[in-house]
Parts: C-alpha cells; sequence; structure tokens
DNA sequence: CTAGGGTTAG
C-alpha cells in the first residue's frame, strides 16, 4: 500500500492509489485478506471519490468472485453510506448468478433504487436485473425501460428478446425484436436461440434466412442455435447444408458447436457423421461425451456407447449426470443388464444424486429385457416416488409380457396419477387389446370418448429435395397420394406373397381383421416411407421421423421392405432410431 | 460491470 499525507494529496495520486487498492483486490486470494483490505481502507483518511471507488470494488469482489461472500457484500452495500450504481449492479448481478437461493431478489433491489431515488439505475443495472425476474417482474422492468432514456440500447433490447424468449413469451420476444431499429448479430442469435429452445424449429430456420437476407453476419453462437434447430427438425439436408456453410464462410467450431453438431448429425440419424465430428475436437469436455455416448446409445449401439463411456473416463474427464443416462439408455436398449447394473454402482459411488430419468432408465433396462419381477421391485426399492413416464415404460412391458395382473394394477395407478393425460388411456387400452380383454377395452375407450379425449395421431415426414413432407395417420391428402396408394398395394402384395401375416393387435377398435389390416396400411410411416420409394431410388436412404414409436406391424413390414426392395431405411422414433438394412432392423427387434 | 450458443428417461 502505498503510504499518503493527505495535505499531499493530488489527482494522480488518488488515481494511483485506487489503481493500487483495485489490483490489490483483484489477486486477493481469500476472504480473509479482503477484510484487512476493507479495514485499510475504512481506517486511512482517503478522499470521499477514492473511498467509494475502493468499496465498490471490494463488493464487487464479495459479489461475484468465486472467493467471495454474498451475503457479505450485501451486508457492506447496506451499511455503507453512500453507495454507488456500481456496487449495486455488481450485488444484483451476484446474487442473480448466485447458487443458493438468495434472501433478497435482485428485482427488490432495482425496486428500492427506484422508490429511494437515488442511486439511479443504469443499463447494466437493468441488464443484470432481467436476468432473474419472474415473467410478472420483467414487465414491470419492461415498461420502466419504456418510460426511462434507455428504451433505444441495442444492450437492454436483446435483454429483453432473451428475457421474454426465456419465459416462453416468444410473441412478446418477437415484438421486441420487430420493433428495433437495428439488429445486430446478437439480436437475431437471442431470437433464433428463443425460437429452438421452445422447438419451434421451423421458425428458428425460417428466422436465420431472414438475417442472411438482412445481411448481417452469423457467428458460431448463432449458428449453435440454428444446428440444434435442424437436430429437432431431423433435416438431415438441411443440417448438412448448414454445417459446409459454417465451414464456408470460416466460422469458428469451437466445443459448444461441435457439441451441438455431434447432437444433429445424432438426432438425424447420421451417427458416423457425428463420430466425425467428434474425433475432430481438440477439447472435449463432459458435455461433448455426452453428446455423442446418447448419440450411440439412440442408434441401439450399444457397445459403442459403453466403449467411449470407458474411454471418457481414461481421458480424465468426469462423467455427469447426462453420461450416465446415456450409458444406461445404452444399456437398456441394448438389453445389457448386468452391464447396465454397474454403471448404476459407479454412477452411485461418482456421488451423482440419481434423477428421476436415471431411475427410469433402469427400470427400462429390466423391461426390455422381460424381467418384470425386477423391475417392479426396482420401482418398489426407488428412494422417489415413481413419475408417470416409469409407470408407462412398466406397462408397454406388461402389454409386451401380456401380464393382466400386474398390468392392470399399474394402469390403474398411472390414471390415477395422471387421470388427463390421454396418453395414458389409450396406452392401457392397448394393454387389454394385447391380452385380450375387449369390454375392459370398449369400457375404457367408452370413457375416452365421454372426457373428450383425443389421442396424439401418428405423424411421419420425409424430406424430399429440401423439402419437409408430412404425413398423418390416414391422411390422404397428400397432392400425389394416388402414386402413394399404388406403391403401398404392391408392397402388400409382395410383402404378403412372403408369409407376412399382419399383427394386428397394435390395432386399437375391436373390429373385423379385414378393417384393422387396412388400418394398418395407414399408418404414418407407411406413407412416409411409400412417397420416399417414389420419390428416391437406391441407394439413397429413405429418412423418416415419426413423433410415436413404431407400431410392431410396421416394425416388421419395414423391415421386409428394406429387403425386397433393397433400401435402406432410417426411422427415428419417439424415443431412438431404427436402421432398416436387407430384412433386419438396428434395434434388434427391442423398442 | 451489459446482450446470444452445446448433452438430459418411456
Amino acid at each position: 500500500m502505498i503510504p499518503f499525507h493527505s495535505a499531499f494529496y493530488s489527482k494522480d495520486l488518488e488515481k494511483e492509489e485506487e489503481e493500487t487498492i483495485a489490483s490489490l483486490i483483484r489477486k486477493c486470494p481469500n476472504m480473509r485478506l479482503l477484510r484487512q483490505i476493507h479495514s485499510h481502507i475504512i481506517t486511512r483518511p482517503l478522499p470521499i471519490s477514492t473511498f467509494s471507488f475502493s468499496l465498490s470494488k471490494i463488493i464487487s469482489f464479495c459479489a461475484l468472485s468465486p472467493l467471495g461472500n454474498i451475503q457479505y457484500a450485501q451486508k457492506l452495500l447496506f451499511q455503507s453510506p453512500n453507495p454507488n450504481i456500481f456496487s449495486f449492479n455488481s450485488l444484483i448481478r451476484g446474487l442473480s448468478q448466485s447458487q443458493i437461493t438468495p434472501t433478497t431478489q435482485p428485482f427488490s433491489i432495482f425496486k428500492h433504487l427506484i422508490s429511494r431515488g437515488h442511486p439511479h439505475p443504469n443499463t447494466y443495472t437493468i441488464a443484470f436485473v432481467l436476468k432473474s425476474c419472474s415473467g410478472f417482474e420483467g414487465q414491470q422492468v419492461h415498461s420502466r425501460v419504456m418510460r426511462s432514456g434507455f428504451a433505444s440500447s441495442s444492450f437492454l433490447q436483446c435483454s429483453l428478446v432473451d428475457f421474454y424468449a426465456k419465459c416462453e413469451e416468444i410473441e412478446c420476444a418477437r415484438k421486441v425484436f420487430d420493433e428495433m431499429s437495428e439488429r445486430n448479430v446478437i439480436a437475431w442469435s437471442v431470437m433464433i436461440s428463443g425460437y429452438v429452445k421452445i422447438d419451434l424449429f421451423n421458425e428458428a430456420l425460417g428466422l436465420f434466412g431472414d438475417m442472411q437476407k438482412a445481411g448481417v453476419v452469423p457467428d458460431e453462437v448463432t449458428m449453435a442455435s440454428v444446428v440444434t434447430a435442424c437436430g429437432g427438425l431431423g433435416a438431415l439436408d438441411v443440417g448438412k447444408w448448414v454445417h459446409a456453410y459454417i465451414k464456408k464462410r470460416k466460422i469458428v467450431i469451437d466445443t459448444k458447436l461441435s457439441t451441438a453438431l455431434i447432437n444433429m448429425y445424432a438426432k438425424c440419424g447420421c451417427i458416423e457423421r457425428a463420430k466425425e465430428v467428434f474425433d475432430e475436437m481438440h477439447v472435449k469436455d463432459s458435455r461433448a461425451w455426452s453428446s455423442m455416448i446418447v448419440g450411440f446409445a439412440i442408434h441401439g449401439l450399444a457397445e459403442d456407447a459403453l466403449s467411449i463411456f470407458a474411454s471418457m473416463e481414461e481421458s480424465k474427464v468426469k462423467p455427469n449426470q447426462v453420461a450416465f443416462l446415456g450409458v444406461l439408455q445404452a444399456c437398456a436398449h441394448g438389453q445389457l443388464v448386468s452391464e447396465g447394473q454397474r454403471h448404476w454402482t459407479s454412477l452411485l459411488e461418482s456421488g451423482i444424486q440419481p434423477s428421476i430419468e436415471h431411475y427410469s432408465c433402469m427400470v427400462d433396462l429390466f423391461c426390455r429385457a422381460n424381467l418384470l419381477q425386477e423391475a417392479y421391485a426396482f420401482i418398489k426399492n426407488m428412494p422417489v416416488e415413481p413419475d408417470p413416464v416409469i409407470w408407462r415404460t412398466f406397462l408397454v412391458a406388461c402389454k409386451k409380457n401380456k401380464n393382466m395382473e400386474k398390468g392392470e394394477l399399474v394402469g390403474q395407478q398411472l390414471l390415477k396419477l395422471e387421470p388427463f393425460n390421454p396418453e395414458n388411456y389409450a396406452l392401457l387400452s392397448s394393454f387389454y387389446a394385447a391380452c385380450s380383454q375387449w369390454s375392459k377395452m370398449s369400457h375404457l375407450r367408452k370413457q375416452m370418448r365421454d372426457k373428450g379425449f383425443k389421442t396424439v395421431p401418428g405423424c411421419s415426414s420425409i424430406e424430399v429435395d429440401g423439402i419437409v413432407h408430412e404425413f398423418v395417420l390416414g391422411d390422404w391428402s397428400h397432392p400425389e397420394s394416388k402414386e402413394i396408394k399404388e406403391v403401398l398395394t404392391d408392397v402388400m402384395r409382395r410383402v404378403g406373397s412372403l408369409g407376412h401375416k399382419p399383427n394386428v393387435s397394435g390395432v386399437l377398435h375391436h373390429v373385423g381383421d379385414e378393417v384393422k389390416e387396412e388400418a394398418l396400411c395407414e399408418h404414418s410411416e407407411r406413407l412416409a416411407i411409400a412417397y420416399g420409394m417414389l420419390k428416391t431410388n437406391a441407394p439413397v436412404v429413405i429418412r423418416i421421423v415419426k413423433n410415436l414409436r413404431v407400431c410392431e406391424d410396421c416394425h416388421e413390414v419395414t423391415k421386409i421392405i428394406s429387403k425386397v426392395y433393397d433400401r435402406e431405411i432410417v426411422v427415428r422414433d419417439r424415443v431412438r432410431f431404427h436402421r432398416f438394412v436387407g430384412g433386419t432392423c438396428s434395434c434388434k427387434d427391442i423398442w
């Protein structure tokens, strides 16, 4: 510390002193030393501006440094006679970043500032406050911004767009975005990522197109959202185009963008390319590893998932909860029961608190291996309450194993837990159908009708020449549906001549088998596959994205198609991929 | 001392 005598104090010395104190605080290794610096500046007869500057640096350290103490920052601030806005900003930022739930909310500090009239909040204050606001609070901040002189601040406009996007108030976000006079790369990126956050992937891609038209150059942050949108849509062609665009524009492919690309390729059914991107990464963090593990898992490549998990451990990156989720998922889908149990033990040993998703994977592990007893015992021994997903997993297994007793029990449980979810009624009804309990099934379907429940219809899409065609169950409105029908008739003739008997157990209505067989042919994945067969030729891969899980009969038929028409068909299910080649499926018929 | 991005059960 510079010794000084106030009599000789000049502006230069003042600056020098401030600089020394600031640098001391920057390098401060712990709170104990910080308190010493604090008492130093209190006891020294510093000029008021130097004192105030130093105190704000101390408060900032306490509020923001990992070595700091947010409570202490708050105490200091409210004890000091005239804290500046810098100090308030640090405290607000610290509170909104803090992991522990703060006793004081940033928004209430903001209100406090306004009611006492000084110091005046600035754009920094508002940006920090918005990060931790509830929807209601944020609207109040918004209206204050409009009444203040900050309405045209690009920073705040971006913060507001992001704030509304985080609240899933996408129309409000869009309104702020549209009213901006100048939109920089950040404004476009926040809006695009806002759409991605709520699964409006087409809107995100559309806006990316508008951004290009507006001549704003995207960067790696923008592209991460765009890539994620492609993955969400399962649009491989667009995804490949976007990847090529990134390379051509020489946009930096950092860890986050690489992770997004891995995920996109995996979700678009192209696991080889996902692996290529992964191998090219220089720095792989736990999220990158997790993406690769989950990618292998959803492709049914359990061995690859396990070996990449082992490599992750070897490379000293600690598996996070998602990595464990991926490896358990892989074991479940690959029927590797003992491997799954081994990783479960290692999850518990790692100190990670298993989440409901982890428990769900374990239940699924037993269910897919038809170990219903083990699954049920596992559910009963869980320290957390089983959720509807877990019960549905178990009920699907009961359906497959025609276990009336357990299935009925669990089905009732499910309806009690989630009485307004049509999916539960549909599932239980198909369970009764599988067990040939027709009267119970019609009773349930009557209940559904009475309650006005509608199940989500199956919907499959296929991308042809960059255009995504959607097909809904039983919907023949496609302009080329006559040709599609001809393809399907040919398929049924050739598939039938190979001795395939339609498996109608997946059809819900208790009607004649002939009607049921017809209903099977109208399943959305069949329409989409037929369209793919119509519009493309081998060796082009037919890639389908479906919103529900594939029905058993469609799965059989698709296997046969892949053989007799010699077409590779990749179907993205609601939960995983099926790759049909030469009459077999990569899921080994477990799904 | 401001604004934007990546993994997650059936």
